[in-house]
DNA sequence: ATCCTAAATAAGAATTTTTCTTCACTGAGA
DNA sequence: TCTCAGTGAAGAAAAATTCTTATTTAGGAT
């Protein structure tokens, strides 16, 4: 609980700082994002976390302020081949992996990779463009262990 | 004409070898992908194009077939940020760049960039994932030399 | 060439996703 | 405290996508 309180007052700040006013609602839905870090939930994902311990609240301002978010650069929309429009609380550069299979989309952090494309783009010039910033996109298929086929002998 | 006719018997094939039956509602919505080409169309837009010559199709069938392409691999949905479905018949391996300020979708085709990222991701060995393909995904905004604000002096 | 059947289509209803509108309310600065 | 621009709830509206059903068609078999 006291925990919740001092991310509550950085959240505020970082709120604040973006140019937007830290409402309740905005602060909870702030941390809903950091909850839901890795799973780049959808508006109404986020709503239905939410709602539980926030009943009033409403979708229409989950959408209205991921959006606002987004304006901000407090976070950032992810990229979809679904259509859905998704959210990332994770504004470090990161590239993401899309499984076909299952269509989840996974964090995909290579320090590695960054600094490849970094050092490429500072010299690349794009014509007409003035880049702002860069990703990779993996599209694949998860190999699960787990789910391995495995036929049992008889006996 | 001769040439739409020859391009059709191709089209036709294509659609045969990815084992569908080409019928003629899915050959002139091939067709309106090639014509759309670096346009990243939705099924709207796709719709939009065909109508006029094919007042009977349906927007549906529009749907349904840009989807079949995909699983067949003939076309390929295209990322983006903006939530709704867009597709490419453009199945070269190849990049986009997204324009923050037009939330256009453009081309970006650098082949020494598919070089050094096929080099990595051949060394690269990506835990839990079997990758297929890999793309830069590039935000930033046009500079459009036409569109600068000049404010002319008074005489 | 004709027939047959599984697959595909048109049409529009239904569902899902997103935006918009209205009016009441509240955060934060004067 | 007072004020007010910005914000929220609620639900209507619009846009995007999927589903249903009866009808039609492509392509293989006859």
């Amino acid at each position: 609980m006291e925990q919740q309180s001092l991310n509550r007052a950085g959240l505020k700040q970082c709120i604040i700082d973006g140019g937007l006013k830290a409402t309740h609602q905005r602060i909870v839905i702030f941390e809903a994002l950091e909850a839901l870090h890795g799973h780049h939930p959808t508006a109404e994902d986020v709503f239905q976390l939410l709602k539980p311990a926030n009943p009033s609240i409403s979708l229409g301002t989950v959408y209205k302020t991921l959006d606002s978010f987004v304006e901000a650069a407090l976070i950032r929309r992810v990229l979809s081949e679904e259509g859905g429009k998704r959210y990332d609380a994770n504004t470090v550069s990161h590239s993401h992996i899309y499984c076909s299979n299952t269509k989840e989309i996974i964090d995909y952090e290579d320090a590695e990779l960054e600094q490849l494309l970094q050092d490429f783009f500072s010299k690349r010039n794009v014509e007409n463009f003035e880049i702002k910033s860069f990703a990779v996109q993996l599209t694949g298929n998860k190999v699960e262990p787990d789910k391995q086929i495995s036929i049992k002998p008889v006996n």
